[in-house]
DNA sequence: TACTTGCTGTGGTTGGACCACATGACTTAC
DNA sequence: GTAAGTCATGTGGTCCAACCACAGCAAGTA
């Protein structure tokens, strides 16, 4: 076993059996070394996965918000995976588009229209309004960020983790290729303007707990998005039965 | 930005831009390190990142295999970070199972009868036939094992990357959580029996094209598990609409 | 009381040294 | 000429010692 892994191994244990739980530090990275038998470039190489990883943040100085403390935040974690993998085109964006329909139709379908998250998106929608009528990249790129950001929120409401935390991984895949893509939109405006209004209906029938309906608006207006930009013709979404 | 991060930024930019495909291999750590500039800690520190990622695989010794390569395993780097948030209690069980539901009755739906992973999926449930007799802990776990990379192989039937990777991702965690389970569970060869039996029909109705019986049985199958393991109740997974 | 100063402990980074390993070229013995 | 053994080379794996930047805290000082 490589000497890191032992660190990784450690840090597992100490998770699973709660000795370290969400919020705690870790010792320090020489005291680690040394109750380890291993080297610190080992404890910090392992430290260093288990950061990529969102199990772990580390901040330098003193006092309590120094130090390693374990976090836990799935998301960036898968995010980084799977954007690093989109870079070797071993993932093709149809198949994102494919799969967030998936997930965000099955969480449209479960939203509980009371949860917190609901609130975020709205307000992300309100940002939203007021760059509708900009063209210029800068402003485009923040609608994109603001409306990946309210697709996200919007699966969280649905109340499953690993369901949130791969639609989190795919925030940034899907910020990537809808920017890509504006390029192939004869108009910007126009299709904000149909966003925004999309984005508002569906918000309105999750929050009147008609989940079939916010399903089926969901899986159009991302499907929508995907053909306005010639992308036509993925395998078909409709559940299975 | 630290140091090893320019070196995560070279790599991915690396990767974008297609001078470094999959299967090349990285320059030498020291010579990484002298042409961005850092030390060759940094360059470890961000190699150890992307091997954790299932970017990179790295192996001593000389010759065509020796270096660090790059790979495409998006599974192994997903499931890691996922184990990791199982073991913080982040991620609990439940919503596992219901994302499994999801994933695999989207899947089996859309499985292509001829698909070379189902090949492999009937390779597996033969192994596992000459298991389902076995009682002790060590042969129960090999049927797990088994178990879990026959659902991972009908998902990847369905020839969509990304819910390839996702599959891939829980099935350390489905071993774990099954296995656990199996405490609960009256008599062991019966339940083997049964699953082995739903096995063979969820197999024969993706190859006859029935996608929906198969989504159908897959979720039967996965669910009956869990309710007789005495965890019945998680939220209903009938697709929206 | 309020400010300044320096101490302490944290992660961040570096260079160097050595090891284990796998390969391939070279040397040697037959 | 062939076969076996040997060594040189280059790779990642590990460790160490040192230094830096940073943030907080405590002691000293006005």
């Amino acid at each position: 076993m490589r000497s890191h892994q032992v660190v990784l191994t450690w840090v597992e244990e100490q998770l699973a059996s709660g000795e370290l739980p969400v919020g705690s530090r870790l010792p320090a990275e020489r005291m680690l070394a040394e109750r380890l038998a291993v080297s610190r470039t080992s404890v910090r190489e392992a430290i260093r996965i288990l950061e990529a990883m969102g199990v772990v943040r580390s901040a330098v100085g003193s006092g309590p918000e120094a130090g390693t403390m374990v976090t836990a935040d799935p998301a960036t974690a898968l995010g980084s995976a799977l954007r690093l993998h989109v870079a070797t085109s071993h993932l093709p964006v149809q198949d994102i588009v494919a799969t967030r329909v998936l997930l965000e139709t099955w969480a449209a379908a479960r939203a509980r229209p009371g949860a917190p998250s609901l609130a975020l998106a709205a307000a992300l929608l309100q940002e939203m309004d007021e760059l509708a009528d900009h063209e210029d990249r800068r402003d485009i790129d923040a609608f994109l960020s603001l409306d990946a950001r309210f697709h996200v929120a919007l699966a969280e409401a649905a109340g499953n983790a690993v369901v949130s935390a791969m639609m989190g991984s795919l925030r940034a895949a899907i910020q990537d290729y809808a920017g890509r893509l504006t390029a192939n939109l004869p108009q910007w405006s126009s299709t904000a303007a149909r966003l925004r209004g999309e984005h508002a209906a569906i918000l309105a029938a999750v929050n009147a707990g008609d989940g079939g309906t916010a399903a089926a608006l969901v899986a159009e207006h991302i499907e929508g998005y995907y053909h306005d930009a010639g992308l036509g013709g993925f395998p078909s979404d409709d559940p299975g039965s």
